[in-house]
DNA sequence: GCTTGACCCGGAGTGCGCTCCAACTCGTAG
DNA sequence: CTACGAGTTGGAGCGCACTCCGGGTCAAGC
């Protein structure tokens, strides 16, 4: 898989791609005859799970922790899940905050409905 | 109230305060004899509610159109109960990403204690 | 009367997370 | 054989949302 399959099937650009390669969030891919990051399916997986990260507003330093603990061995797979699991805590809030906001929200469009907000 | 007191009562920094102020997030606020700004309690409930709304992530150029149309007049009540509404639907996909996340991570955390991630 | 601390202003700087660029090299299709 | 599209590199640039800075003013407490 070139560069420009992995971001056509993950979403990414390959810049990003090469950007998160460049900060270690991503292994070295091995190049072909003349150069070219070839990926395999792993690598897919792995780029779909660092999104889902991304998604939950794991900051890319986060990321970088994650990905060099999972680089360094299966030993590290206790400090992976301690990681997980404090990000976990705060997605959990995160999403009260917003369930609040998203409430304030449907109380303030009411008001405006009922004509009550001026 | 002082932008000092302002900021105490808000969770906001004074340069923030001053920050929202020069972009027109805030209305300008009247001065006392040496020129100091000078805040009454409706610009907290409006700094409060700036604050909900950036907790939902609306943008700052968002938060800016609304508080134009606020500053307009009574008149602008439709366009910004349809600005709010825009704003809940992303508000509630975001939830639902969230939620998602979560799930993944409590799945993902799960593989690490039973110890089937490498 | 002097120091202290809060405030003023305009503008520069910061951190994040990309995103774009120029200048170059390849492999393939026509 | 050549034109094209996709890839390569290092580095610059960007948008967002603040945050900090220097140099100044002013009112109140000791």
């Amino acid at each position: 898989m070139k560069i420009g399959d992995l971001a056509a099937q993950s979403g990414l650009s390959p810049d990003t791609i090469r950007y998160y390669e460049r900060i270690g969030l991503m292994p070295l891919p091995v190049r072909d005859g003349s150069g070219r990051r070839d990926y395999g399916d792993d690598t897919l997986r792995w780029v779909a799970f660092l999104e889902k990260l991304r998604d939950t507003d794991m900051p890319v330093r986060e990321r970088l922790v994650y990905a060099r603990l999972r680089a360094k061995g299966p030993e590290t797979a206790p400090e992976r899940a301690a990681l997980l699991r404090t990000h976990r805590e705060r997605v959990r809030e995160r999403l009260l905050a917003l369930q609040a906001g998203l409430d304030l929200l449907d109380a303030k469009i009411e008001g405006y409905e009922r004509g009550e907000i001026r």
